[in-house]
DNA sequence: TTTCGAATTTAGAACGATTCAAATCTCTTC
DNA sequence: GAAGAGATTTGAATCGTTCTAAATTCGAAA
């Protein structure tokens, strides 16, 4: 009895059907697993579906049901390890439940946002878990998903304003707090002149992340000047390229608090490249914990994140959202955690 | 003029028929460009489409055309940066082809890779880009995805053979050439005692690696010890946990190439752990150039994969299948690219 | 005014599942 | 052996599109 692995054909539920004389009705009952079919049919029909080799088309029963089975989850770059993490957690947790990962990758602009939104909107997704472009706007993103798809916002707040029908959750980095206790170690190492490098301010996890710095200046009655703020994309590259602005702008800064961990990545580079030397002359801090940082030479002092915990975070919200849509919307701040590395060094 | 945003129920074709007095049929020849429609009607058209705020479902189109808009892509881990980089190449060239990708991750388990695959292939994608796992079997790979849809293989083979109907592409590194080269380096560099690092021997990308190694030592007229071979996970835990058994094994190697460079920043850790200093009294090479090997200390001489591009040509290959689902099956071998930096430094 | 062909439009049957209400089958029980 | 109650099974409509074949409209030529 050797299975049949037809090519040419898809197996639908009338083939098993008419194969062992049921209605198709009875067939999907089965596939479901009622209760309501016969022991013995159950076995007729099951020993059939193995052997034409039958597989579920979930779409058409999505359209019928009006349901969905998929998620998606746009990101800005895979590729950075922190939210490869991310996604990882997410899909696995999806996964768990029985959802499958729509992946897209907006590449930090909100234009590639929007295309790529419009879409995965297409594909009928139950949700979408978002962590937005620099700059993305509320209005633009709610015109492309619509609001009729729930949505988790991940790791940085949209610009401008929602409207109150669009029940968006919320999940973020306690940033501000995070880069707070980045600055009070630096201050509590003996630092003074400590600058903040990186991101741009019209992302609001770059504004919260400032606003740590500030909050930990202040408290220590230690005044901001403004060229202590050098912006750049977050990428690692970007960063070596700024490094150049920092320096100039005050070339006795000891240490500087970086929007991420890739900008301080970046900036350990730019300052090899001017000379000086990270973790000895000049103390540097990141944010996100990936997990170069404690390869980097020296190993980065940085806020872990526990990013694939946050994925799998994210993927239960939006998942709760789907059994809840008219719950009120939520925002949940994860914990960060200081972790003390090689190179918040004490001043020379 | 306010847009309709209606929360409660979907828009259909039905709905802005009704809405602007056409047919159905119409307007789906509207939504596809058609030359068929008068430009009037066309213009009116696209009024409601705009006004009702019209989202198109792509299920029930592909369920109707019996076409698929999605690509379902299997990677063992995303948060390994080769893999990671990889996804974001395949996604970016799917998505320039209006396709979307569907992600699922193995975690290295064939088993899980079969319910993954299982998964998956309910969504009805019109093709698979899978990375085996390591002991990943041809006959249960086809027993979950079928006969009818297209496979891409990357990085690896899978055990046992596939029946002659199965046309799926390979997309494979050159392996054995890679470990060859960075062999022929060690040797160049005055070592003698090279061992051959991580990987498990049931997959095939690690026997690869391992014949191009031993190829260049034979080369050498150089004698390989048993006890030079030494398997782990692919991972930097791993490694670094088996680091112990590569130098109980023999403990006058100098040199050791590795599987991957997740394994050699594993056995960099595991040898700092016993006292010796990777680039200065032991050699180390890894194979695929992740960000993290020009960071690390030492630099890592790696091969490089440039596995986004790698990303990119495997979608390329599956959507050129796609197009050609009889054409004959081919293999791809992309070259790497040996990537001097310190940790291969001459024997003391 | 008729007629013909080209240009447009449309009715209705798919696609592969789910779902209800209704039909049928099987037992008990009287 | 008929009735009634469960237990099973099923026909037909439906989800939101596409597509074929046929219907309709239109303008120009006869």
């Amino acid at each position: 009895m050797e299975s049949q692995t037809s090519v040419d054909r898809k197996i639908t539920l009338n083939d098993i059907a008419a194969g062992c004389g049921v209605s198709r009705a009875t067939v999907s009952l089965v596939l479901r697993g009622s209760p309501l079919v016969n022991k013995h049919t159950r076995a007729r029909v099951e020993d059939e579906l193995r052997r034409q080799g039958y597989v579920y088309n979930r779409a058409a029963a999505n359209l019928r049901r009006r349901t969905s089975s998929s998620i998606a989850l746009v990101v800005n770059e895979l590729a950075n390890p922190f939210f490869a993490e991310f996604a990882a957690g997410v899909d696995e947790a999806l996964g768990e439940a029985g959802f499958v990962t729509l992946l897209g990758s907006s590449g930090e602009s909100s234009s590639r946002e929007h295309a790529v939104l419009s879409s995965l909107i297409e594909h009928g997704p139950g949700g979408i878990i978002l962590s937005p472009a620099e700059g993305s706007e509320a209005r633009a993103v709610l015109a492309a998903v619509g609001a009729r798809t729930p949505v988790v916002l991940f790791n940085r707040e949209l610009g401008g304003t929602l409207p109150e029908y669009a029940h968006w959750d919320r999940l973020m980095l306690d940033n501000q707090r995070g880069t707070r206790l980045a600055t009070e170690h630096l201050i509590a190492q003996g630092h003074r002149r400590i600058g903040f490098f990186g991101g741009h301010d019209d992302s609001s996890s770059s504004r919260e992340r400032y606003a740590g710095y500030e909050q930990a200046m202040q408290a220590a009655g230690l005044a901001i000047a403004p060229n202590w703020r050098v912006e750049s994309a977050p990428t690692r590259v970007d960063a070596a390229r700024a490094t150049h602005a920092l320096l100039a702008g005050d070339a006795a800064l000891t240490a500087a608090v970086c929007y991420n961990d890739a900008v301080a990545l970046g900036l350990m580079l730019g300052l090899n490249q001017h000379g000086r030397q990270p973790g000895r002359d000049f103390a540097v801090t990141g944010f996100d914990d990936i997990a170069e940082a404690s390869l980097s030479m020296p190993p980065l002092t940085t806020l872990s994140t526990a990013p694939r915990a946050r994925g799998r975070q994210a993927a239960e919200l939006i998942l709760a959202r789907l059994q809840q849509p008219q719950a009120k919307a939520g925002t949940v701040v994860a914990p960060v955690e200081l972790v003390v590395r090689e190179s918040s060094c004490p001043p020379l």
